[in-house]
DNA sequence: CTGTTAGCGCGTTCAT
DNA sequence: ATGAACGCGCTAACAG
């Protein structure tokens, strides 16, 4: 493949002149610029942009590091990144973790050793793998999940306040015996999802008794799992506030495997809108994010990290909406 | 940062040295290896691969080209890509082109540039963007789409088999008017998918008329279309057969909006597995595709090609498998 | 087995 | 406004 020189050969100018028509900064007599463009031409030139990175000591690449590409929030998410990163002339990695910190590790060592320009990651729990990234200086914006420990930015959102909504909203629609299905404990947004659960129903004065609460895996067979065994407790509930979309599917699948009615003898609100769920009658009411915004916001802010690395970080978070359908009204 | 210098320095070697101990390739005496290893812990030093990428003149980084992240035919082909490329050492960039040509072409043009080892593509109909990969000496892989009039490693699925199952199954169970909502007329597989219906209808004795065909976008909201003209036309068909998962969505809800009951008043086959199928009644029959299979399967002869760029290009062609259940038994 | 040297392709001084 | 020379960090070739 044809190198910055060839061209200049071919143009009969020096490769500086070649680089500086190419990069449009200094100014260059027009002639010159055209013999080189048609060079460019001719030659089917395309600029190293590893050799670039390399001399320019920064590379245009940004790693987005997630649990699951297989889930619609996190790939409407990573839309979202993309849309503002490649306008801002960045290309997008995307590195599924699977929830697993071991590979979510070797995500970030490449990130590093690749020196990207920056990440953007919905860690699963510790703050190791965050810092590693800020100790060399790599601008890091943590998305959906918050760190522990650590000053980063952040794009969150009001997840307590979206599962008080959601809570309450089963309370006064008579529903006495509300479960919660939450995620693992290590995650932030399964904590205070939790916690908005347990808020409502103190505030509306219902108990909320252990038994009430399974921490599942955020995955389908999790929520299938977690609903059977609420169900086979000694005393059930009568409602459920699911905290993510795939274990309200999960929780779903198994009563409708079971026969359970839905809303009159279970109602059913879940956290994040459902893959598929215009099809499924009763529609299932849901806290809704904003999940596009939510990968735009980080993109925007990792730039602009990157412009200012100096600068304090900043926490956002966006806010949910209760979509009530009808899977909560009896 | 840490270069190469400062761990050889510290560990009072020369850079070569340190090199060959971190590459494994060379014997280098035990002693002189630990006192390496240790400098590198103690600097926290991270090769940096812009440098090696651009000194051994090939980078470890794949493109994936696809037409829309959203739909989990995608991404499930995706994570097959993933984890076979990790395991051979490649981070994959993920591309999406929204069925945009001009898209496509931009993120031709970065794997060019960025000099990525390799591309596995579903390119968006014309073969003009596969051809700058093949003339540059870009190591490519079509899936899914086949690229016509270019000589090219491919992944594909028997579409015209799968399409002529689906509709031989709706001919057998007593629908005699079938519909067909296919894609975009440039893409391979919506023609194909076209033809193996056609030519089931015709061994069924069936008739093949224009009007009961509809092109549409191979999306939700095209499907939702498409179904709602088939119906409102003069002779409405009692069956319809969708080419793609996201269309199958939109023309079930169609069928609900409307109250026509499925698989009573109209039997509905989709082509490829339908996100949040499981909690749709009746459940759908499907022509199940190995999504994951066939990206585990461009990512293997994508590592061959790498590792032998002149051998001739093959065609591996996946099976596809009818799933019958409910919505097309009457 | 180890060190020295050169160069991958480019952008950026510094002269002119 | 243009060109010559250097070096980004690394690895491969060669010498010792």
């Amino acid at each position: 493949m044809a190198t910055i020189y060839d061209v200049a050969q071919r143009a009969r100018v020096s490769p500086a002149t070649v680089s500086r028509v190419l990069n449009g900064q200094a100014t260059v007599d027009p002639g010159l610029a055209a013999r080189v463009r048609t060079a460019v031409r001719d030659l089917n030139y395309r600029p190293n942009s590893v050799a670039r990175s390399l001399r320019r000591s920064r590379t245009t690449l940004w790693a987005v590091i997630i649990s699951d590409v297989g889930n619609p929030f996190f790939t409407a998410l990573v839309r979202g990144v993309e849309d503002v990163g490649q306008r801002a002339g960045y290309s997008v990695v995307l590195c599924n973790s699977d929830e697993d910190p071991a590979k979510e590790a070797r995500y970030v060592t490449a990130a590093l050793e690749d020196r990207m320009a920056g990440v953007i990651i919905s860690s699963s729990g510790r703050s190791a793998n965050v810092n590693r990234l800020i100790e060399a200086g790599t601008p890091v914006v943590a998305i959906d999940r918050q760190i522990s420990g650590t000053r980063v930015d952040s794009v969150l959102v009001d997840n307590e306040h979206g599962a008080e909504l959601a809570t309450a909203h089963l309370a006064a629609h008579g529903y006495r015996r509300i479960a919660c299905i939450t995620g693992p404990r290590k995650l932030s947004t399964a904590a205070q999802r939790l916690r908005g659960y347990q808020r409502a129903l103190a505030a509306n004065g219902l108990a909320a008794p252990a038994c009430l609460v399974r921490h599942a895996d955020f995955r389908e067979e999790g929520g299938y799992a977690a609903m059977a065994s609420l169900l086979d407790a000694a005393d059930p509930p009568d409602a459920v506030f699911a905290a993510n979309n795939l274990m309200t599917v999960g929780a779903v699948e198994c009563l409708v495997d079971r026969g359970i009615g839905i809303p009159d003898r279970i109602g059913v609100v879940g956290f994040d809108e459902v893959p598929g769920a215009r099809l499924f009658r009763p529609s299932l009411t849901t806290v809704a994010q904003p999940t596009y915004e939510l990968g735009r916001t980080a993109a925007t802010l990792l730039a602009e990290r990157i412009a200012e690395p100096d600068r304090p970080p900043s926490t956002i978070t966006l806010r949910t909406e209760l979509k009530v359908r009808e899977s909560s009204r009896r």
